[in-house]
DNA sequence: CGCCAGGCCGTGT
DNA sequence: ACACGGCATGGC
């Protein structure tokens, strides 16, 4: 019997954790600022994320009080560098508004919603997809959900832990977050949270490193067993 | 210069 | 259900 996709997924989070390190994500300071990094970084490097928080934080922007008061088109201009600012400024609006409409403003009360009531909330905003949503979920409100990105992708296909290979858009996205909880559903569930918030940061740390994430891909740590078929003698 | 970044959405098959 | 193009900007 050889190592099923998900037992495969959750030694690959060992070796990524053996190379890489605790990462301690979401690189942000209060649960607002990530929620604005969640959006500003949709198709977007993060260095240019950077700038614009950058530019939120000398505007005093960071917070949701001077948020509220800054002008459609100011935050426009403020988010300028992170791109797509005539799409993402009026999505933060919405993101504040609906806070403020239904939960007195607060993050906490939002993040006390059962977690697939507020996914499914978080959804029926502007430019909330799934990975955007996911990520608030985890990192911003402390809900144990994975987040699946890009470079989950490409491990997963480039490693045919998946048959057929997940797609790009929600029926990929779904496939790929399903193989995350497999493989940590044996650990505790209070564990949970922290392993989705670390695996996900993992594998972008490992995007970053310029690694071709592939099994046969040279200094990938992912490289090394996982190359060879899953069954050992 | 061309390609791409920690997506999402509208439109067309 | 799936493919495809547009969205904006800056780094490499």
């Amino acid at each position: 019997m050889s190592r099923s996709p998900a037992r495969r997924l959750r030694h690959m989070h060992d070796l990524l954790f053996q190379a890489y390190g605790p990462q301690r994500w979401w690189p942000a300071r209060t649960p607002f600022e990530v929620v604005l990094g969640a959006y500003l970084t949709q198709n977007t490097a993060w260095t240019a994320v950077e700038r614009s928080l950058a530019n939120l934080r000398a505007a005093h922007a960071l917070t949701l009080e001077g948020f509220r008061k800054l002008p459609l088109s100011d935050l426009q201009n403020l988010i300028r560098p992170s791109g797509f600012h005539t799409r993402k400024a009026p999505a933060l609006k919405a993101f504040v508004g609906l806070l403020d409409a239904e939960f007195s403003g607060s993050l906490k009360k939002l993040a006390a919603v059962p977690t697939q009531t507020l996914r499914r909330r978080l959804l029926a905003l502007p430019r909330v997809g799934p990975e955007t949503a996911d990520a608030i979920l985890l990192y911003a409100l402390g809900h144990p959900v994975p987040v699946a990105d890009e470079y989950l992708r490409r491990i997963v296909t480039r490693h045919h832990l998946l048959k057929p290979p997940p797609a790009r858009g929600r029926a990929g996205y779904d496939a790929l977050a399903a193989l995350t909880r497999r493989a940590f559903a044996a650990d505790p569930p209070a564990q949970h949270a922290g392993l989705f918030n670390e695996f996900h940061a993992l594998t972008v740390a490992a995007g970053k490193a310029h690694c071709g994430l592939a099994p046969h891909c040279d200094g990938c740590p992912l490289a090394a067993d996982l190359a060879r078929p899953p069954s050992h003698p």
